[in-house]
DNA sequence: TTTACCATTGACGTTGACGTAAGGGGGATG
DNA sequence: CATCCCCCTTACGTCAACGTCAATGGTAAA
């Protein structure tokens, strides 16, 4: 129980970048931006196991469509222990509006996986039996069929 | 089965901008891009069922993070009957790509979403008891230690 | 005919998220 | 000492996805 404990450990800009697959560039325009704000040495940023963890919670928040504006507004959110109740339900509100547009998206997705694996499907089976078959070009005609039904509405 | 089907029925640009909630420059731009390509009655643009149906995989497309160009290539995919088994299976594998991409989106924002509602569950608590009681102090540090838990690796 | 409205094609402007180039500091190694 | 490598800041460049503006045309009601 000593201090030789595994959340001691820091980072350079570059080892942060490399393993999180960005460039520094990246880090000191999300600094920039108010998303991180590593210690200094000098001139040179210390990256810490928080500022690590924010990172992660950054990019992972821009995979799923968020922009950095939204990004940071919500990561000031949980880190805002001032504030009255009125705050706290705004913020309680944009929270809940944040999720249904992920659950949104994640239908939308969903959606989207299904049609390309009728695309899929479509391919192989094209595959498969290469001289045009009737039996193929009627399967053809059946998926288009589908597909149809289920886009126009 | 006469003509009088539903699906004869045609859009001007405005009201399938106005229906999808773009606006016409948006349609235009698709069609520039090559998205789109209704008919004309003169200059005018003319789309139809199978039109709207293309938009409406663009915006899907969209929303789930596909690039136009992308969206573009994809739709090419599968409205090219010409090509060898190698092409097919070249088209095959990137369909599977993007179903991956698909995948792994959908895990994160399922990880975002419990994210956001332990903010929320975090929130609440912060609103039902407003004294600083020594109780939600502890709920905080143990959300706090969780949450870093889940973060750091 | 005039007014009103919707359509068209350029062309340039804007925003977000970085890339890239230029110029310079500091330390470790041959 | 010279060379390398990593770090820093400042500032301009870029790309996608449209927005906006200008000038113009067709048609339908007043």
């Amino acid at each position: 129980m000593d201090q030789w404990d595994a959340k001691i450990r820091n980072y350079s800009i570059s080892e942060l970048a490399s393993e999180f697959g960005v460039t520094a560039r990246t880090l000191r325009f999300y600094e920039d931006k108010g998303l991180l704000n590593p210690k200094r040495s000098g001139q040179m940023r210390i990256y810490s196991g928080a500022d690590r963890a924010r990172l992660r919670l950054i990019l992972r928040g821009k995979r799923v469509g968020f922009t950095l504006e939204e990004i940071r507004e919500m990561m000031e959110l949980k880190t805002l222990d001032a504030g009255g109740t009125v705050h706290l339900s705004v913020s309680l509100q944009r929270f809940r509006n944040q999720i249904n547009t992920l659950k949104q998206q994640r239908s939308d997705i969903e959606l989207s996986i299904a049609e390309l694996e009728a695309g899929c499907a479509w391919l192989e089976a094209k595959m498969i039996n290469r001289e045009p078959s009737e039996e193929i070009k009627q399967s053809a005609r059946a998926f288009e069929a589908l597909a149809l039904a289920r886009l126009e509405h």
